[in-house]
DNA sequence: TTCATATCATGACATTTGTCACACCGGTTT
DNA sequence: AAACCGGTGTGACAAATGTCATGATATGAA
């Protein structure tokens, strides 16, 4: 298991280095300063695992991956990060991280990198809160005091269905899909179907 | 590392403690065969990861981890299973399950039990792929041939704007928007400013 | 039984939405 | 100059949507 290691404090690197090292299945191919050099180093070492900050001088940590996983699409991208920001997450995802986790505890990057190597993603807990589609909701039904038909329109209206597509599915009439609806979007305090679909994605789903 | 393993074939639940126990920092405390055994034995040994199958006869792994988190907020559940299932996939993460992997690959099993007790989140590749809202995205503006102007608009739309909030904002016609978004329609193939937006949180977003 | 409640439906209505044909205009291209 | 084009606007229209008042029916509680 090759790991190439890059973070703009040497400090780091360093100390990471040592950190892998002491793992017999470890091996550190080398290590780099900077996004520009993370790439440099992929090129020709072409490690099983790039371990990077994310936030560094000149070229960020995801500016170099994301260069990186272009060239090699099968690249595993480990990203280490002293702090979860919320912008830089959602873009690690996007460009196909295969991992997203925080400095501080030190134990956990060997289990880590080495479950990335085995092809799962291993995401920080505080990273994974963060991103909204994914955390935990609460139970909209409760909340708003929805009635189990009228999550079902819902659902039928985030699916993009027009009133009468959603009146024969559930065998209603049409007036009566549009009360309901009328009536959720009181309840959810929107304006318009869309709205709704958007709550739908937002909150639900 | 103390792990409960749950799954309704035995065949299964030994061969994983014949594998968990190759390593030495692990220890199974129990094995079950169905979710209530599963919620059973959690509140007996109160170990540290529960390892459990979603599909099981009777009550689901699922459904007995939701119990279990309910009782227990720091429970580690590592959800194992054969195939991914789009549905459980998303309550899974809902339920707060700290990894969802395959079975496949039995080598990937340590290091992801591993990572999860060190407070990460392990997810399968096939997993994460699941999730509209994570996978990456193609540049649909090239893909459909849509402008700025018209993205500018269907940014807007998936925020649940009426065409006439959308023309105060841009500057335009109340009419033009309503232009624009036919032809955006009939692009992207769609019926409906809601299914617009529905199209951008699963495309764009 | 009588009353209350939930569920479904109707009709009327104002708005919003989507489609279409056409037109204006500033800048290119020919 | 003439033709063309992208961006913008208008008017007209049909359809869909949202709101409201009202009513029918069934079910269950008092």
């Amino acid at each position: 298991m090759r790991i190439l290691v890059v973070d703009d404090d040497r400090l780091v690197t360093s100390s990471l280095k040592t950190i892998l090292k002491s793992d017999k299945e470890i091996e550190v191919t080398a290590t780099g300063n900077s996004g520009w050099q993370a790439v440099e180093l992929y090129r020709k070492h072409r490690p099983d695992i790039l371990l990077i900050d994310i936030r560094m001088e000149g070229m960020s940590g995801i500016d170099a991956a994301e260069e990186i996983i272009a060239e090699d699409k099968d690249a595993k991208v480990l990203f280490l990060t002293t702090f979860s920001d919320d912008e830089y997450i959602t873009r690690a995802f996007q460009i196909g991280a295969k991992g997203y986790i925080l400095k501080q505890n030190y134990e956990s990057i060997i289990p880590s990198v080495k479950a990335v190597y085995m092809g799962q993603r291993v995401f920080g807990d505080e990273i994974i809160s963060k991103i909204p589609h994914i955390s935990r909701k609460e139970n909209v039904l409760e909340k708003y005091g929805l009635n189990e038909k009228e999550m079902a329109i819902i659902k039928h209206v985030a699916d993009g269905l027009s009133n009468r597509e959603i009146s024969r599915i559930l065998y209603l009439s049409e007036g009566t899909v549009r009360n309901y609806i009328s009536i959720i979007l009181e309840k959810l305090n929107l304006r318009g179907r869309t709205q709704l679909a958007i709550f739908y994605y937002k909150n639900i789903l």
